[in-house]
DNA sequence: TCAAAAACCGGCAAGCTTGTTTGTTATTAG
DNA sequence: CTAATAACAAACAAGCTTGCCGGTTTTTGA
């Protein structure tokens, strides 16, 4: 446990946002970090709610309960903006991932579908909400792509790289793990986007498939592609 | 081949949009059908290359080559232009996905992988493009989401109900084929939105081994969740 | 204490998007 | 032939979004 949280803490410290940590700094300091970690929910509420094409600068403000001066005052323009907001998520995105697996009891861990529900519920987060606008709008807008995508990779590579930590088990098929990751990451992402067209039913029996392939990748019992 | 035709044509009149049928009438209606058509392909390509968002009624005129005035006269609103978009690209959806299916020899048909391939080769379209953009956007704009869930759910029905004519091989196991499908979609789906983020390496894997997967299903080698 | 800096607020101009309106040309029906 | 209708074009008004600027209050450091 003392481990695990050792390993958050990298992890965490890996990704997070720049103007964000000091904290123990002057008054000023700490009022603009408040600041702007206000802005920056309400920036993902607006994502989440209203998508990356209708999130106006002026609806942030009025969610984080400011003027939009002040607001341009931390953040210069809306570009200025939207990148913090791309740092913030990939850390939050991380940060409730690693929670939730600290929160598991060692039982509970090695159970089948553990992991996959953990997966999945960080999915149906506000942050991932934020992440998967931004990530659309991304393949669209090139001026958006080009701070997107670096750290949209750069959290790939982090989480191939410390969830296996977590599942320590996975270390004895390193072939196998990076493309479980993809797999489950590709199959409950679709699920995710589909989400309103298909039936609860239809969702949950696919979800259920994908934690038993997944077991069976785990299990040695089935063959990879060459 | 016959049979294959007259299948098609069903499912096509099924999924037709309604304005752009009428072929053999007056001058001014063959006239007016391939204005839409080409407003149509023209917002298509806007909607893929732009995003939902950034998707202008002027810019779709422009790529059109026509007048915004005139583009008015055939749709009034933005909104009428757009549901017309969405019947539009889940008829092309259906007809590229027949048409490649029927391009299949028998022997190639029954390999495997056969119908992954053309699954995927179906979501690089222009078609699916637009589509998606559309099905995001639906998720956060409830106004798009009122026309856009219900023509896409019925996309689901008809792809469900005819894509086992074309593989009839999977009649014999009728409670992994809807599961199959939604399997199918959903991690190809997810795979497409992670295309820039992943590497080119990782999605051949992973591709290979969707494919592999669905030919163990079908061979009843997977057991299917309670 | 006091000047500099930071946080914050309100208003403004420029540009863009949408929908409407008015006018012109081409086609159809009686 | 002629009146009605359809296709098309151009201009306009209203609303919104963004970035910028001037001004106010609070905090900091010398």
């Amino acid at each position: 446990m003392a481990m695990m949280d050792e390993i958050s803490a990298r992890v965490l410290a890996q990704l997070e946002p720049e103007g964000l940590a000091a904290e123990g700094q002057s008054w000023q300091q700490r009022k603009s970090v408040q600041t702007r970690l206000t802005i920056l929910e309400a920036a993902i509420d607006c994502l989440q709610t209203h998508g990356y094409g209708h999130t106006t600068t002026q609806m942030i403000a009025e969610i984080a309960g400011i003027s939009r001066g002040a607001m341009l005052h931390h953040y210069a323009t809306r570009q200025d903006l939207i990148a913090s907001v791309i740092d913030y998520t990939v850390y939050k995105r991380m940060e409730v991932f690693l929670q939730s697996v600290r929160a598991l009891k060692d039982s509970d861990r090695i159970a089948e579908m553990a992991g996959i529900e953990i997966f999945w519920q960080s999915l149906l987060t506000r942050e991932f909400g934020a992440y998967l606008e931004l990530a659309i709008a991304a393949r669209t807008d090139a001026e958006l792509a080009g701070i997107f995508l670096p750290k949209a990779r750069r959290y790939d590579r982090t989480e191939l790289a410390e969830v296996i930590r977590a599942f320590p088990e996975w270390a004895e098929l390193p072939a196998a793990y990076a493309l479980a990751m993809d797999y489950c990451n590709a199959a409950l992402q679709g699920l995710l986007i589909n989400r309103n067209i298909w039936s609860e039913k239809s969702h949950k029996e696919l979800r259920l498939f994908v934690g038993q392939t997944i077991a069976m990748m785990l299990a040695g019992d089935l063959p990879l592609p060459a």
